[in-house]
DNA sequence: CTTCTCACA
DNA sequence: TGTGAGAA
């Protein structure tokens, strides 16, 4: 059985993701297709690497994150890689934790805004009675 | 289908 | 982090 391939089309396809956006994770240095000429013929070891990108992509890593992740994946020893994707994974955590933070604040904020603008509509509605 | 570039969010 | 257009 020869290995099967796939065509950026296919795995666009696949994956819903544009062919362009492909290539642009290629240009990143995430997947590494062969060439039939000028065109790219993506393995099923691509196709891995696409899927780990993907899954890297909804744990909010940046794409260099991934592609180093990713280079470890055939290079490093499995202990290797297992300790350092934990390190992202915890910087990430740290990251989503401080935007957790940041939108806490500002929706305190906005309580406070809402409450003055109740109290001023209240204040219009229902006006302080006239003295006589 | 390909590369490359410029612009835009 | 992508996209779209346009040239070649």
């Amino acid at each position: 059985m020869p290995e099967p391939t796939y065509t950026i089309a296919e795995l666009a396809r696949e994956f819903a993701l544009t062919p362009r956006a492909i290539r642009y994770y290629e240009d990143q240095g995430l997947i590494a297709p062969a060439r039939a000429g000028v065109q790219r013929v993506y393995t099923r070891r691509d196709r891995i690497r696409l899927k780990l990108t993907l899954r890297g992509k909804r744990l909010g890593l940046s794409l260099a994150e991934i592609r180093e992740l990713i280079d470890m994946y055939d290079t490093a020893p499995e202990s290797t890689q297992l300790a350092r994707l934990l390190e992202v994974l915890a910087r990430q955590r740290a990251k989503l934790e401080q935007q957790r933070e940041d939108i806490e604040a500002v929706l305190a904020e906005l309580d406070g805004f809402e409450r003055q603008c109740r109290d001023l509509l209240e204040g219009a509605e229902r006006p302080a009675p006239r003295k006589r």
